[in-house]
DNA sequence: TTTTGTATCTCGTAG
DNA sequence: CTACGAGGTACAAAA
C-alpha cells in the first residue's frame, strides 16, 4: 500500500463527473491498483476513488498544467468500464510504501441472517408447541422467512427483521395474501418478528392483524449452544 | 490525519459484532477523531471504522493482553451511540501525523435531478410538438418527475431516473393509474425514461404500454446553455 | 429537527 | 454470470 500525502486536484469522469478543487489530501493507492482519495474528515466514504480493477499510469503535465503548477499527473482507469480518476499532483509532502499482506478477513455477527437461523431453532421463542414448517419458504414474489404452524396447527408466516420498518410490514402483507390464495395453507397469519420494531410499523401491523414480536438476540443467543459462537 | 500502520487486531461492538484477527493494516485517524482500519485490497470501505462524533482513548494493555504482545489498546467510542472499536496494537511500523487543512469538497455532475432538468427543458427530445405541462406533477403518492402534452394533446406522465430498473417501471405504472382517474387528464399514457433501460424493465413497460426512451446525457447537455455548466 | 430517496453505493448470496 | 436484498449503509434534499 501506498501513501501519498499531496496537494492535488482531482477529476472524475464515469457513471458522473466530479471535481475535486487544489487541497491537500491523503491519496492512498492499494496492492490491486485501486485508489482512493480522503480528506481530513467525513466519514469512510473517500472523497475520491477508484475501483479495481484498474491501472494507474503517471505522466509528465502538459505545457498548461505545469504553468499551473502541476508536476505530475495520475491517470487511474478502470478495466472493464470507462471510468476514469484523474490526480493532478502539485506537491508531494509524503510517499510512502508499505507491505502490509494478505488479510485473514473480516468476522461478523448478529446480522439480519443469524437471527433467522436462531429463530428457526426456537420457534418456541413464538409460542408453546410452535413447529418450523421451513425457512425461506418460497412464494411468487419471494420466499418468506419462516413458515411456521402454532399451537393450533394454523399456518403463520414470519418475516424477521433486525429493525422493525413500515416496508417490512408491507412486504409481510402481500405474504400473507399471497399464501392465503393456497387452499393447503389458509388461513394464513403474520408474525413480524424483530430486535427492534418502529412505532409507525408497529401500528400498521396491528392494524393488519398482524402480531409484533420483538426479538431478544442476546437470549436467543445465550441459549444456542456456545460451541457453534464464533467467538 | 494521523497514518499509522500496525500489525493489529480489531474487535467493533454495537450494531454488530466484529472482529479482525492479527495482521498488518492501515489505521487512518482523521481530524475529527474517527477511524479507519484499511487493508491492501477491497474496494474504498474500511474492514472497520468509526463514525464520528467520537473519541480516542489509548490506553495500556491489561496483563493477560501483554502477554499476548499487546503494547497498546486503543478505543474508541462514538460520542452518541454505544458503538465501540478497539484496536489491540501489536507493533508498530510508522506512524505519521500530517495537516491537510478544510478540504473544499466535491463538485458534482450528472445525476438525475440535473437529467429531469434538461428533460424538462427539452421536451422535445420526446418528440417534435411536446410541450411540458410541469415538473414534480404532484399526485396523493408523490410528484411525477414531468407531467407532458405530446404532439396530438394527450397526457403524458414521464419517469426519469439515471439507470432504468423494474421498480421504477412499477413507480411509474402507479402514476399513470392514478392520474387516468382525473377526468381532466384522461387518457394518460406512460414514458419512462433514462440513460440506460434494463432488460427486464423494458419489458415489463411494454407489457403495460409504457413506451421506453433511452437518454443521451452528453447530447443534452451539449445543447445546453453553457454558461450554466459547472466547469 | 426527522423523514425520504439516491448512490461512482458496497457486499453478500442465491439461482 | 446476473439478480436481489441488506447495510454499523452514507449522503443530501425535502418536509
Amino acid at each position: 500500500m501506498r501513501l501519498v500525502i499531496a496537494k492535488c486536484q482531482v477529476d472524475y469522469a464515469g457513471r458522473l463527473t466530479a471535481h475535486l478543487p487544489l487541497a491537500t489530501r491523503l491519496i492512498m493507492v492499494k496492492a490491486d491498483g485501486s485508489v482512493l482519495v480522503h480528506s481530513d474528515g467525513g466519514s469512510y466514504k473517500p472523497l475520491n476513488w477508484m475501483s479495481p480493477p484498474c491501472t494507474l499510469v503517471v505522466a509528465e503535465p502538459d505545457e498548461e498544467a505545469a504553468e499551473a503548477g502541476v508536476t505530475a499527473v495520475w491517470t487511474v482507469q478502470n478495466s472493464k468500464s470507462d471510468d476514469r480518476l484523474v490526480v493532478s499532483i502539485h506537491e508531494v509532502l509524503h510517499d510512502a510504501d508499505h507491505d502490509l499482506g494478505v488479510d485473514p478477513g473480516l468476522v461478523k455477527d448478529g446480522v439480519e441472517a443469524h437471527l433467522q437461523k436462531l429463530l428457526a431453532e426456537q420457534v418456541e421463542t413464538f409460542g408453546v408447541g410452535w413447529r418450523l414448517v421451513r425457512r425461506e419458504y418460497p412464494t411468487p414474489i419471494g420466499p418468506v422467512d419462516l413458515l411456521c404452524r402454532d399451537d393450533a396447527g394454523v399456518a403463520v408466516a414470519v418475516e424477521v427483521k433486525r429493525r422493525g420498518e413500515i416496508d417490512g410490514v408491507e412486504q409481510l402483507t402481500r405474504y400473507v395474501e399471497l399464501l392465503n390464495r393456497d387452499p393447503h395453507l389458509s388461513p394464513v397469519r403474520g408474525v413480524f418478528a424483530a430486535q427492534e420494531i418502529k412505532p409507525q410499523a408497529r401500528t400498521l401491523a396491528t392494524d393488519r392483524g398482524i402480531t409484533c414480536v420483538t426479538v431478544d438476540y442476546d437470549a436467543l443467543r445465550g441459549v444456542d449452544d456456545p460451541s457453534t459462537r464464533l467467538f
